[in-house]
DNA sequence: AGGTCTGTTGCGGGTTCCCGCAACAACTCT
DNA sequence: AGAGTTGTTGCGGGAACCCGCAACAGACCT
C-alpha cells in the first residue's frame, strides 16, 4: 500500500511518518509533497489511492488538491489533518467528497492513538472518520439554531466576495427578494444585530462577513476558492 | 539568563528549546505556556525579559500577550515566531512596541541558523530584527503605491468591524467626508474597482475587507482584538 | 509674495441596501 | 376540505453609501 503524505511543515510530516510506519503494516511507501500542486501530480504518476492531506497551504490549498484527486480516481481515501477546526474546511470538504470514497478530518492536537485508529479506519478501512471537537464546534454559537443550510451558506459566500443582491440572485437563481431574506436570516443566524436601543448602528453587510469569519463559519481560503469558482462561473457565459 | 517559550505547537516548542540550548549558552531557564493568558502569569511570577511567542493561539493571542507584557516591563525582549507573513501582525506588532525595547519577528519556515542568528540578536544583543520575507511581501501587490498609512489602516479596521462612516468619524476624530476620501483611497489601493465596463458591480465595503483579507493585510486575529479595543473605547464614554 | 500640492470639509444627487407589507404557492396537520 | 406554516416574490420608502464638485487651510518651493 502507498500512502502520499502531503504536509508543508516538516516536523509535523515527519512525525506523521513516524506514525504511519509505525501503525500501519500495510503501507509499504510513502510518497511526500508539500502542496496542493505537487500532490497532484504526485499520485497521478504514483497512482495513489491513500493520502494524509494538511489543509492550510501554499500554492494550493488541501481541499482544491483533493478535489482533483477526487476527480481523477473518486475511490481514492483521503486523512485531512488540520490545525483549525473550521466549520468551512467541513463544509468544503462535503461539498465535494465522492459518493463511494472515504474520508477523515483530524485536528492535530489529537493524540498520538486517535490518530493511528483514524489512519486504520480511513485509509485502510475506508470509513469515514470526522474529529469529534469539529462538530461540537460547529453547533456551539450564540444565537439558537445557528445551523445555516446549504443555500443561506451559498449566499453567504457571495456576499463574501463582494457582490451585489442583484448578481448573486442571477447566479443562484434565486429573485432579488429572495436573496434578501437569505440575508436577513443570514443577519439572524451569524448574530448580526442592528442597533435598537441606544447602541452602535452598523453596516449589517461587512459584519455579516465579520461574525462569519469570527466564527470560523467561512475563512480566508474558502473566499479565495469561491473568487475562482466565480470567475469560472462568470466566463462561461458570455 | 531565562527564557519563555510561548508557542501551542507541542513539536515547534521541542525544535524550540532544543535550538536554544543549543546557540545561547547565557540560557540558564526555559520556562513554557502554551497560550497569551499562561504567557502573562508566567512571565509576571518568574520575572522574565526575554520571551519567544507564538502569535497564534488560543485563549489570547501573541500580540496581546505581548501587549501585557510590554505594560508591566517595558524592555522585555521578544521573538515572535510565525506561521505566517501578514502584514497584520508586523502592523499589530509595531503599533505597541515601547521605545526602549527590543522585538523580532521570524517566520517559521527560517533555516535552523538563521533563527540562532535571530535568537542572539533580539534576546541577547537587544537588537531589532525582521523577516525579509515579510517586507517583501508587504510590497507585492497589484496596484502602485498601496502602501496603507495609519490612518488609512484605522479605518480599515473600522470598516472590517462593520462600522458605519458616522461612527469610524466619530471614533477616529475625523469628520463624516474625511472618512469618506480614506474609503476612496483605501478602496483604490486594495484594488476594488468598480466595474466601469460591462463587469460585475460590486459592494465596494465588503470587497474592501474581502481584498484587504486576501492580500493578509489584514486578518481575523486582528479583527478579534479590535473588537475588544472598540468596545473598551465605546465604553469608556458614556 | 505668489504658486502648487496635499489633506480636510460641506453639499447634493444617484445608487444600493434593508426591510415592512402583502400576495401567492406548496406542504402539513387536524 | 379548511386552517396554519413556510418559502418566494413584488412594491415602496427611508437610510446608508459612493463620489463629483468646490471651497479652504497648511506646507513647501521659487
Amino acid at each position: 500500500m502507498k500512502v502520499l503524505l502531503v504536509e508543508d511543515d516538516q516536523f509535523h510530516a515527519s512525525y506523521m511518518e513516524d506514525v504511519l510506519v509505525e501503525s500501519l503494516p500495510e503501507v509499504t511507501q510513502i510518497f511526500h509533497a508539500v502542496n496542493g500542486l505537487e500532490a497532484e501530480r504526485e499520485a497521478r504518476v504514483m497512482a495513489i489511492d491513500a493520502v494524509v492531506m494538511d489543509l492550510r497551504m501554499s500554492q494550493r490549498n488541501g481541499i482544491e488538491a483533493a478535489q482533483t484527486l477526487w476527480q481523477e480516481r473518486a475511490d481514492t481515501r483521503i486523512l485531512f489533518w488540520s490545525n483549525y477546526a473550521d466549520e468551512a474546511y467541513l463544509r468544503g470538504i462535503s461539498a465535494i467528497v465522492p459518493e463511494d470514497s472515504a474520508y477523515g478530518y483530524l485536528l492535530k492536537t489529537a493524540p498520538r492513538d486517535r490518530l493511528k485508529l483514524a489512519l486504520r479506519a480511513v485509509l485502510v478501512e475506508g470509513q469515514i472518520m470526522v474529529d469529534r471537537e469539529i462538530h461540537r464546534l460547529q453547533r456551539r454559537t450564540a444565537s439558537p439554531r445557528n445551523t445555516l443550510d446549504d443555500s443561506e451558506f451559498a449566499v453567504l459566500v457571495d456576499l463574501g466576495l463582494g457582490l451585489q443582491d442583484r448578481m448573486i440572485a442571477e447566479r443562484r437563481g434565486m429573485s432579488l427578494r429572495t436573496v434578501q431574506n437569505r440575508l436577513l436570516s443570514l443577519y439572524d443566524k451569524l448574530g448580526v444585530e442592528d442597533a435598537t436601543d441606544g447602541d452602535t448602528p452598523i453596516n449589517k453587510r461587512v459584519r455579516a462577513l465579520n461574525r462569519a469569519l469570527v466564527t470560523r463559519t467561512l475563512n480566508v481560503e474558502t473566499l479565495e476558492t469561491a473568487e475562482r469558482d466565480f470567475e469560472q462561473w462568470q466566463a462561461g457565459r458570455a
